[in-house]
DNA sequence: TTTAAACCCTATAGCGACTTCAGGGTCAAG
DNA sequence: CTTGACCCTGAAGTCGCTATAGGGTTTAAA
């Protein structure tokens, strides 16, 4: 099998796997007599496992641990149930800040309805509210505190 | 003001402020004698509005944009509508998959409840069943059309 | 007065997971 | 015999930083 063909069979792109080669995710294959690399058909498993951990938003790191574990058969999973609680936990913080900030960006979105000048846009006006520190959680608002030393030379 | 008074009046890394200068973020700042960047208060307020912007998540290429906004008071608000739609619609998508995601991992994280040989281990033996095409929404699941035109050699 | 900490500067490289580009070689069909 | 679909390598670009190397300057204590 050539490069394309296993890129056609697992949906992963030609440059794709051969990123995956180049950073050791997949083992090198034969190789024809023109330099073409030469797949077996175990490479369209691995590459599927690859891309379907992928969907599953692992990092590259965290797949490559999964495979070699697929290789010793005997080693405990102790690690594979570590590493798929911290994936989950990563997943579940990212969710939360996602539904926060879908509340705020649809809170924004309502301070305007159509086309108006720039100047009297309630987007634009809110941004620059928040920008001055006025009810935003993601400033320190300790203006003051920086103002206390504004002393500096221009 | 300095630039490490800049970076405390506003919660930004001094790193990161001269990276946002570098990609025309952030206008080029006076310099005092001896080279260093010399701020005025505004420039307070511009990186505020940046920072505000980037907890929304927003890229540098869409904050450019917004701060172009504030200098030109007479402009439409269209565009700022427009790309806040579609900001929201990519938070919206992301939310949609992550929930889907975090579906699917908890679901893979019963498949094992403890330590045993990684040959039995639940959650690996799901993850090749997926590889292998079974019960699969990210595999096109296509063997088959690949299988088709199999003769390639090797 | 010396010296050490705490600043500041530039330029460059690294991160992750690709994607794209430049500049070629190989191969089957028409 | 040329067109087009493939294949190859190596390097650079993406995004938003972060870190490092290798310096210069200021400030305060010892
Ligand atoms: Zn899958
Ligand atoms: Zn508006
Ligand atoms: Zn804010
Ligand atoms: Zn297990």
């Amino acid at each position: 099998m050539r490069i394309g063909e296993l890129a056609k069979a697992t949906g992963i792109d030609v440059e794709t796997l051969r990123y995956y080669e180049r950073v050791g995710l997949v083992q090198l294959p034969a190789r024809q007599a023109n330099g073409y690399r030469a797949y077996g058909q175990d490479a369209i498993e691995r590459a599927n496992f690859i891309r379907h951990c992928r969907t599953l938003d692992m990092g590259l790191g965290d797949i490559k641990r999964l495979l070699d574990f697929t290789s010793k058969p005997d080693a405990g999973c102790f690690d594979v149930n570590h590493l798929l609680d911290e994936h989950l936990a990563r997943v579940r913080a990212k969710l939360k800040s996602l539904r926060t900030l879908e509340q705020q960006l649809a809170r924004l979105r309502t301070q305007c309805d159509a086309g108006h000048r720039a100047a009297d846009c309630g987007i634009l006006q809110d941004l620059v509210a928040a920008a001055h520190g006025e009810a935003c959680a993601c400033h320190p608002s300790d203006g003051n505190a920086s103002l206390s030393k504004r002393k500096a030379r221009e």
